[in-house]
DNA sequence: CCTTGGCACTCTCCAGCTGGAAGTGCCATC
DNA sequence: GATGGCACTTCCAGCTGGAGAGTGCCAAGG
């Protein structure tokens, strides 16, 4: 419904206003409350006029008929959309995260600590994960053998994420048989990720199968063990402060369906994927999370992708109620994200 | 209360209903209720008889005047005790577990999946953890460098646990000084446990400056940067499915605490350590778990150790509500505890 | 045309009351 | 020692009425 002045600055001021208090009691916004703390002291008739074309404009909505007005989710995007880009990250987060996150240089670690000061500062789920295997390139490569048919692969990756994975063989290699095959790779596929390291052994075990004798015989063997990028994803999602979701309100039914969710990393990293897999920079506010989750509604997430070379190497979110202090996080997870940024081009 | 008769087959009969009953249904358990349910139709009036007396002693408690017994921490201790070892783990469970577990040889992982598995069986929440730095024994370790005055370590313990920890040095190391001091380490102190490694290495270096200058200032500088057995507490504590602790009564200000507890995985460890590190193999149920953590009051520890060669080198636990099925969960944490005493003898 | 005060109306929330259900303790009896 | 009976206690669900908050609409004023 096009009505006209919805968007004037007499209706952006009382939305905003409406939404700012709900976001801070909780409870529906009535007019009269409204009328007291607005400065322009107009009179609770007026934003009743007011509120009931924000209601129209499908901007806020009534639980029930004597009850105040609640933002709905439009009436959020539309007020983040007001005031993003408004402030700047505060001294105190500032000293807080860099505090948190001074010295790691390991891209795990700072995963864990991104995680945990997100959370802290935001009062929601933080949550940060690396995106791993396909798009990875190799750095290089160890093979230890510790015991007969075990072998321990170490692959590092240019970003600095190590994996390491003990495996069992179905033929047993000796140190030396490792050593040549760990050589080869290095030597051969050191930069290319790690999917097309994979497509390639492949290729060229089927190829040079008459050549190379043992050594194609211990890559394949090495290859068919899954040493190289196994499913790693959930050692690299990262969620920690779940217990900020435990508030009054919401039933236990919805609640234990969100934890079980968020133990699920790869529910997580997917959901992370969805949205924040885009070449842009910005900082994401996603609020009807219900689409892509359905025990999340009511939920918002504000995140960043952080990228090398425009690729995207891992996000960073928090995901927290309709009601939290956006300014306040999307702040905190902006400046997160140069840092993220950052450490990742330095280790590229 | 030395009452006589209390521990009569009448009065094992009867608690141990009570208890069952307490456990499946939550509600207080009424004289009327058991004698339905007992198959020697004892009378109502004789059960109030026992329940009275079974209330001097300890075992039962009222939550006022007229609803039926709940039982106290002492009568879950005597219930268990009574059952311990009664049964055999499912075919189901059984199946489950070794379905979720088979193939894993990375300690790591297997600890993922345990904890996994054991909030699956138990409905509660699952917890393994390794035993890290002080008393395991080195295997070997790697260096590499990965770029000025940075350099990954990666440390193999016998028990097959990788530390892997990217580190910043004060002065810059090339990758020969890197090798010359990892073989040097893994020479000389193979076998011997991190603490002495460390140890040993101070003395060495202070000793024998003079001498080896290169290589000591090498490990000199490895070892201020931490690149031996640094506090990885943290990432060799798993917990899964806290979710199944939100379950209807309890409080939410209660329920937040928990979590937030369970999050801290310091102190998970040490509750863990508080109860399991003992010699034995067995079992152990604690049931009083608010004297360690207060904000774990009604709540049970079911867990036991792992050992190589008598030492505890690891545990895993399932905490839970009182109202447990403790025959299932402790059969379960038995087999699986098997599993994992020769999951790390094997790999001694 | 926008703003304002007034007023009747709606809906929720809470306190207080009530009847019924469940369970107990005790006593007399078998 | 076990049982049936009975009076007593306590909790709980459901109902009720009044207070409070907020609305919609209308008529009057700038």
């Amino acid at each position: 419904m096009p009505m006209p002045g919805q968007i004037g600055p007499r209706e952006r001021e009382i939305l905003t206003a409406i939404v700012e208090t709900y976001i801070s009691t909780g409870e529906p916004v009535g007019s009269r409350t409204l009328s007291r703390q607005n400065k322009d002291g107009l009179s609770p008739a007026t934003i009743r006029n007011v509120m009931a074309d924000l209601v129209d404009g499908g901007f806020l909505d009534q639980p029930h008929t004597s009850a105040g007005r609640v933002p709905t989710a439009q009436a959020y995007r539309y007020y983040v959309d007001q005031i993003s880009g408004k402030a700047e990250v505060s001294p105190a987060d500032q000293t807080l995260i860099a505090g948190t996150l001074k010295g790691t240089v390991d891209v795990q670690e700072f995963l864990q600590r991104t995680s945990h000061v997100l959370s802290l500062v935001s009062s929601g789920v933080g949550v940060a994960i690396a995106n791993t295997g396909q798009r990875n390139a190799l750095d290089h490569v160890y093979f230890s053998r510790q015991g007969e048919k075990k072998v321990l692969a170490v692959v590092v990756t240019s970003s600095g994420v190590v994996h390491d994975r003990m495996m069992r063989l179905d033929e047993d290699l000796n140190q030396t048989d490792l050593d040549t095959a760990a050589n080869y790779i290095n030597e051969n596929f050191r930069g290319w990720t790690i999917a097309t390291v994979k497509a390639e052994i492949v290729r060229r075990v089927e190829s040079e199968r008459s050549e190379y004798g043992r050594l194609m015989k211990s890559l394949e063997e090495l290859y068919r063990s899954g040493a190289l990028g196994a499913d790693d994803s959930a050692r690299n999602v990262f969620v920690e402060g779940v217990s900020n979701l435990v508030v009054k309100e919401e039933d236990r039914e919805h609640l234990r369906d969100l934890l079980r969710t968020l133990e699920e990393k790869e529910r997580v990293a997917e959901l992370l994927a969805a949205y924040l897999d885009t070449p842009q920079e910005a900082v994401r506010v996603v609020i009807g999370l219900e689409k892509a989750v359905p025990e999340m509604r009511n939920f918002v997430l504000i995140g960043a992708p952080a990228h090398v070379d425009g690729e995207v190497r891992g996000s960073l979110a928090v995901i927290g109620p309709t009601r939290m202090d956006y300014q306040h996080t999307i702040t905190a997870v902006s400046y997160i994200a140069q840092l993220f940024d950052k450490l990742l081009n330095e280790n590229a």
